[in-house]
DNA sequence: TATTGTTATACTCTATAACTATA
DNA sequence: TATAGTTATAGAGTATAACAATA
């Protein structure tokens, strides 16, 4: 039996809706949505990823990257290329706008860390950053992705 | 500027879907949806509560909660009483089995802080627990419910 | 005229299934 | 035959707008 109610789930659910609306907001007016944004992370970091493994990565399904990625390409930001070795595969890259794009999400992401933690001081933050680090190792969360991939 | 890169509010957003979703794995067993969890949770405090009200605390339009209540009054989980004093309220207020479920809803949350917090020292889930407190209070949220209402 | 609740409708997000091209 | 990607389609969740009853 715990000592306390069950809160600490309740509180990061709340919280984390909370962080993932303020930094919707940002994105917004970056003209993407959070899900894009996700995609957008992923590829900067992962040049030349598969549609399939881009899949696996957001735990999404195949057809669901397309219609992503469909909007992206449209939107000048990510780049399809035929795989020389495996025509099937489509290759992803981030153009120079969606390098650009990138750094309005970093600004963004500053932002809403600004907003969130505006009350806290440097302690706080600290003790709270590595915490909620230890948690999301302990549950095997992939540091670059985060399911519902919402920021 | 911050002297680390901006983490808490991703690690929110990854963790409170986290969270999200171990719930929901609870409520599917128990036959209902989150969202319904966060109907239930908000009656069983506030008895009598009228749904105009119970939209503007879910943060919902109106036609949203009759859907909601719709459902959990076919369910029998919850009963709608028009108002004596005021005719067009419909004052809302949980059965007996919705009684029930809400213990299966408290079990549920239990659970799920169980297995968030499995890997955690009381130490740290004291700590843990303070400083989300600390930053909903600062953020100004509601401690009954959060956007989403999804858990 | 304003407010509570309801209904009708539409839009967004996401998944499943069928299909094409390549291996 | 298996895999990467695409298209067609459908379902869930949620919102907007029009409407009915009551104040």
């Amino acid at each position: 039996m715990p000592q306390r109610p069950a809160r600490i789930g309740f509180l990061l659910a709340q919280l984390g809706a909370h962080a993932a609306d303020i930094f919707a907001e940002q994105t917004r007016s970056l003209g993407i949505t959070p899900s894009e944004a996700g995609v957008i992370r992923i590829v900067a970091r992962n040049p030349g990823i598969s549609q399939r493994a881009l899949a696996d990565r957001l735990g999404a399904v195949q057809s669901r990257v397309v219609t992503l990625v469909d909007r992206l390409e449209s939107a000048g930001l990510v780049s399809r290329t035929r795989s020389e070795s495996d025509r099937r595969m489509q290759l992803l890259a981030l153009t120079n706008a969606g390098e650009s794009m990138l750094g309005g999400l970093r600004q963004a992401a500053e932002e809403q860390e600004k907003q969130l933690t505006s009350g806290f001081t440097e302690e706080q933050k600290t003790a709270l950053f590595e915490l909620l680090s230890a948690l999301g190792a302990a549950r095997g969360l992939d540091a670059e992705v985060h399911p519902g991939y919402r920021s």
